[in-house]
DNA sequence: CTTGTAATAGAACGATCATTCCATTACAAG
DNA sequence: CTTGTAATGGAATGATCGTTCTATTACAAG
């Protein structure tokens, strides 16, 4: 047994997550992806029956190595407005670490570059706005209680509005190297939420 | 002279724009383009000194057809926040003339699949973002000036806000063929800025 | 040690890519 | 008509794509 198979997978997904995160899945290349996991060409066809297949791995791994560890603070039962700003300080902290532009969101860039007709990525990007949506939508739904100024269909379109908005901001990220742009988004965002909440901005 | 070379240079690029535009640069292949613009494979290359060439003239291009069309009403020197809200209507109407989803933004489309070392095409991408918040600034430099309620940084973060959202706003809308959705967010956009503005929101 | 197996490196394959080239066609000018 | 030219359709080219296959290597189990 030369390499532990478990391990070894588990490795080939994440490497092969942050290859097609920076550089795109037409870009990226099947050498690109041997070179960049370390696992031969053999190696990724016996555990996936293609590129495709490995994509769908790392779009799934994304959700629980990028997303989930920043949302379920938003996620969480008494998540406010903070949760917000935390999930979105955490990204763009691990922006800042970076010394070029960041990847963006994998979702984001893949819905980009999406064949049309490709339904089963489509459902998974969709699957991701969905859960972005609703955590965004309970937050508010929590917050709007205490002074119940917002109807639920305004909430749930604040909800929309801030997946769409965010969207951006993942996508602008791609672009820049200043951190400080995507804070003062974050900032004016936090600041656009709690006034239409009605909420004193947490300084 | 069997083919008038101005009028058919500016169909080829017309034809080319919006094939890139639905398709994307990696997943567009010269037959693609040569098929979809009606322009035989020398003619493309007597004209252009290849792809990319010709992608760039299509991103130059796309300023003229589909920005500037819209946003030259932000532009004009009288432009209130009711011109933003046109100038995302026309876009919102024109996604609803299709079937399925829309094409997007070219530029943020772009953005998520840019190779990291094209340069080139990072700076067009630049351009465009700013010419955003220049008009979305000088918008709210105006609106601002009747109350005088924000600062001039202020005013700039808002700006950079709104662009960077409402790339948001043209990523979703590859992904939905729902234009209630679209007019959803436009709408809490508008709200959010009037708010932010102390304007009472238009009716 | 030998044996069995899992993973490797890399050749090979057919398809497709962007690009180049060329013989042919269409048409305006003379 | 003939001539010149601009554009055409399509073959050819070399590179690269995703995928398959094979001979070899590395290592655990006996």
């Amino acid at each position: 047994m030369p390499r532990a198979k478990s391990q070894s997978r588990h490795d080939l997904v994440d490497n092969a997550l942050s290859a097609f995160w920076n550089n795109g899945y037409h870009v990226l290349s099947m050498n690109d992806l041997v070179r960049e996991t370390g696992v031969s060409r053999g190696g990724i066809y016996s555990d996936f029956k293609g590129k495709r297949e490995l994509f769908h791995a790392c779009l799934h791994r994304y959700q629980e190595a990028a997303v989930t560890p920043g949302f379920k603070q938003v996620e969480a039962e008494d998540a406010g407005l903070p949760a917000i700003r935390q999930f979105l300080n955490l990204r763009i902290a691990q922006f800042e670490e970076l010394d070029g532009p960041g990847p963006g969101c994998l979702v984001a860039n893949t819905l980009a570059q999406l064949d049309p007709d490709d339904g089963e990525t489509y459902e998974y990007l969709q699957t991701h706005n969905n859960r972005l949506t609703r955590g965004f939508r309970a937050v508010f739904a929590r917050e709007n209680k205490i002074s119940g100024i917002l109807s639920e269909e305004e909430v749930s379109a604040l909800a929309e509005f801030t997946t769409i908005s965010i969207q951006g901001l993942w996508s602008y990220s791609r672009k820049t190297t200043d951190a400080n742009a995507l804070r003062q988004y974050a900032e004016m965002l936090m600041s656009l939420l709690s006034a239409k909440l009605r909420i004193a901005e947490p300084s």
